[in-house]
DNA sequence: CTGAAAGCGCTTACAG
DNA sequence: CTGAAAGCGCTTACAG
């Protein structure tokens, strides 16, 4: 491989082409479909290619074939966030399975660089998956003109949009339920904030599907969640520990003192758990705390998180292996997958102590 | 944004210069730069190319600019344990944010999709981080002859290979000889195995660098590495946790119980910690374990872990500020960036007990 | 088995 | 301000 000639520029299939002594089409197949041509000019290419240093460039490559070799992930959160979120971490781990398994890359596509649709318009990928997407969204409109396959995890089912999700209104609904049996009326409810491109004319996010989830078994108890009187204390977090101890201290320093903080997220409900730690609050013997997701910390903090069991990582591959169907153009066995949940009790949550 | 005509195909640039009257060039203009067109030139064309569901493909964007706004990181294992590894999460944080301010995404390239140099030589990228690597690899020779701008951490500084490390040899004597002080003589050390693209043939990995260090503390005390009566007993770990555990598990069945393991990274430390807890050994009172690298979870475990401080996030930081540089073609301050470690002394370490 | 030529969808000197 | 045309570096029917 000597840098001889033309040091400083790549060499092209021409040159090659022209040093071989062969046709462009001739190097171009010894390159991609070496039976096309005999054996001694693929062998001649090759090593002229090697000598002078040739790489056929991707870039041609792919926009030749029209196709990246990489899938696109839109972070909900920035990079930094997202790298610290476990539970976004075990969605792309399910995401990248699947990547190598295809042979494919998987590029990051952080919000908020100018605006993210501009990053969705200009994104090089055969396909995108995004968390939390509606219809109605920007950014859905133009994946959809773009005509790029997509997938949403934790988004709204809608038409023309396949989906990943869990029931997270009933998830919801079980756990709140679960803190009312406990005999907890004076309860937080700390909600997730929306996405970067969510605003709040959508009405079907996944924390709108789980506030009313709670709110569902609220009203089973006769319990509301508004009005004056309302012993429902709510506030929202971003989905980052140091937002949850924020949130802890938020709580602790509340004129009522709930005695339960339903979050939903574990993230955030840890962070609580560390606050309260640190300020000599007991839990769940002062106050019981419940999150939302089963990410591996929530067992090794202590207490132990009662929490709802979603399998991020498998969300991730399903959304995957969908999106390579819809790439490949074989046909989608469903679009909008539901993956059950389960309701994990450790002893974060705990009976009310009877007053007097 | 009616969906008429061809309803299958996207429209191009060239659709669009037929229907709005204007041509190939000056829809161009009107996308890229406006001022070089009349005003009304621009209305009438993004008004079409509204109707007709434009949006300039990237790819082609791409091929003809001769960029990708992507830089690619080559991961160190494959994308499962990656997003498991706190210590490669940080350099992705750090990579990340540069990332965002440059507006480019980050395309993540897993190994073993075949073969990996085959990924490098196809990533669409403007531009690679890499880890671990030497001159003298397939992949480094790749690289090179792309022409493709490139940066590796914790690999083996050399000519025309810019870096970033820390002084590994240093750190592993450093921590080593503060083993050593305690009184320990009967040392397991855990080391790394090296990057799924090295060989044995590479003398200078980081791996090598570390065992160098130890081996020179271990040789002021009098005790060598190696021979049958080496009081030292060494072992290789994947760096999991799960594999921590397994050596853990390994280390205590040993015949000749070691008063101290000496890890090269806190992920594997904490995962014989971990497996010695659960078998009712104690730290430090029946084994020290020191780690390296000092990720967060190593303040939480309990004994908090002694490690070496390895700045991973700003590594990241620099190692991507200083690609971008090179793709930008500013020239680089310096090729070889080293960061200042630091030692950090909790409680996994403690004095050997007289023996009597 | 081999090669001339069209095409992928943009950008951008260049001339008007 | 506007547009015809060349060019980016490949792939691939198509004809021989």
């Amino acid at each position: 491989m000597e840098q001889n000639e033309k040091s400083e520029k790549r060499p092209t299939i021409k040159d090659i082409a022209r040093e071989s002594g062969y046709s462009k089409t001739a190097v171009s197949f010894a390159f991609n479909t070496p039976s096309r041509i005999s054996k001694k000019a693929a062998e001649v290419i090759l090593d002229t290619a090697n000598r002078l240093g040739y790489i056929p460039d991707p870039m041609a490559r792919n926009f030749s074939l029209r196709r990246h070799l990489s899938i696109g992930f839109l972070l909900p959160q920035i990079i930094h966030y997202s790298m610290r979120n476990p539970y976004t971490l075990q969605v792309i781990q399910g995401i990248g399975s699947v990547c190598q398994k295809y042979g494919y890359t998987l590029t990051l596509i952080p919000p908020l660089n100018e605006s993210i649709t501009d990053a969705v318009r200009s994104a090089a990928v055969d396909g995108l998956i995004t968390m939390g997407m509606q219809v109605g969204m920007d950014i859905v409109d133009v994946m959809k003109t773009r005509k790029i396959p997509f997938v949403t995890i934790d988004g709204t089912p809608s038409e023309g949009m396949p989906s990943v999700n869990i029931q997270d209104e009933q998830a919801a609904y079980r756990i709140m339920k679960l803190v009312l049996e406990q005999g907890h009326r004076n309860i937080a409810i700390v909600s997730l904030s929306e996405d970067a491109f969510a605003s709040d004319e959508f009405e079907a996010s996944v924390p709108k599907r789980r506030k009313r989830g709670y709110e569902r078994a609220l009203n089973e108890y006769g319990l509301s969640l508004y009005g004056e009187d309302s012993p429902i204390f709510q506030v929202v977090s971003e989905c980052t520990l140091e937002d949850g101890k924020h949130t802890g201290h938020l709580i602790s320093k509340l004129n009522k003192q709930p005695t339960a903080v339903v979050t939903m997220s574990d993230i955030v409900a840890i962070g609580c758990i560390l606050y309260f730690r640190e300020h000599g609050i007991v839990v769940p013997n002062d106050v019981s705390v419940v999150g939302f997701d089963n990410i591996i910390e929530a067992q090794l903090i202590s207490p132990a998180l009662t929490t709802i069991d979603q399998p991020a990582g498998e969300k991730g591959y399903l959304a995957a292996e969908a999106l390579f169907c819809m790439i490949n153009g074989d046909s989608l066995g469903s679009t909008h997958m539901e993956i059950p949940f389960t309701i994990i009790n450790r002893q974060s949550l705990a009976g009310v102590k009877e007053e007097i």
